[in-house]
DNA sequence: TTCCTCAGTGTATTTTTCACACTAGATTTA
DNA sequence: TAAATCTAGTGTGAAAAATACACTGAGGAA
C-alpha cells in the first residue's frame, strides 16, 4: 500500500472545483449571445473552417495522449512514450514529428553516452494540455 | 455589411477572458502536484487508460465538430449538417448514430409532412462542447 | 563475440474516411 | 398525372490513417 495512485484523482479534483464556478458563468453568457442571433449556414461553415486546426490536432488519434504524458512526467524518450501509450513505433514516430514541426513538443538530442532523445512539452502545448484537461475529464465520467 | 460575421470572436472573448484567470490558478496548483512526485510507468499507463472514453470521443473525426455545429444551432437535419461540414453522407451517418447512442446527441422525427429529423445537444453533448471550446479556440489562434 | 537497449525506418495489412451512385417516401412543378 | 425535387439516409469500392511485425545502426554489457 503506497501513496502514489491518488496522483489522477488528486489532478481531476483541482481541475474539476476549480473550473465549475467559471463554467457556469461563461454557459450563461452564451446562452445568451447565441438565443439573440439565427445563424445561417455560410457562417456555421466558416465558424467550422476558423476552427480547422484545432480540429485537426484533436481528430487524430494519439497526439493528446502525447501531450498528456509528457505533461504528468515532462521529458519522455521515445521508448518510454511507446510503452506507456502502448502505440506502435511507425504512428510514434510520425506524430511526434508533426507535434514538434508544430511546436507543441520540443526534442533534444544528448550526446551521451548514452545517447538519449528527449521530448518535451513547448509553451504552446503546455497551453493545449491544460485546456484539454476538464474536457479529458469531463467525458471519462460516468453522466450522473 | 451586416451585423453577423462577429459571432464567433463574441464567443471566443468571452470563454477567454473568462478562462484566463481560472486557468493561472489551475496552473499554478497542478505545477505544485506534478513537481512534488516522479510518476512511473504503470501509473501513466493508468491514467491513459482512465481517460480512454474521451481520447476515443476526440479522435474521431467530425464528433466535435458535430457537437460545436449543434451548439451554435440548437437543431439541425442531417442534410443541413452535410452542408455546413462538408462531410459524405455515409461518415456523418455513422457519426450521428455513435454519438446518438453515448448520448451526446438526441434525435427526434417529426412526422410532418414535411418528415423532418432533428439533432440536437443532450446536456451531455452541451457540457462537452462547452469545455471543448478553450482548447478549440486557443490551438488555432496564432502563439504569441 | 554475442546480446541488449535505444531510437527509430520499411513494408504490408487492417481500419477509417471518402467519393459517388443509389433508394424510398413525400412535395412541388408542369 | 408524370417528372422533378427535397428529405434522410444506404451500398460499394477506393484512398488515407493507423497497425503489426520485421528490421537497421549505434553504443554498452557479459
Amino acid at each position: 500500500m503506497h501513496s502514489k495512485p491518488v496522483l489522477s484523482n488528486e489532478l481531476r479534483r483541482v481541475v474539476e472545483t476549480r473550473m465549475k464556478r467559471t463554467l457556469d458563468g461563461i454557459e450563461e453568457t452564451l446562452r445568451e449571445i447565441l438565443e439573440s442571433q439565427e445563424i445561417g449556414l455560410e457562417e456555421l461553415k466558416q465558424a467550422i473552417q476558423g476552427l480547422e486546426e484545432s480540429f485537426d490536432l484533436l481528430s487524430q488519434k494519439w497526439n493528446l495522449q502525447i501531450l498528456y504524458i509528457l505533461f504528468l512526467r515532462n521529458t519522455m524518450g521515445f521508448g518510454e512514450l511507446k510503452k506507456a501509450l502502448g502505440v506502435n513505433s511507425r504512428t510514434l514516430s510520425d506524430k511526434l514529428k508533426t507535434l514538434t514541426h508544430h511546436e507543441y513538443l520540443g526534442r533534444s538530442v544528448e550526446q551521451g553516452p548514452p545517447l538519449r532523445v528527449k521530448y518535451f512539452l513547448t509553451k504552446r502545448g503546455w497551453n493545449t494540455i491544460l485546456l484539454a484537461l476538464p474536457l479529458l475529464y469531463y467525458s471519462s465520467s460516468n453522466p450522473e
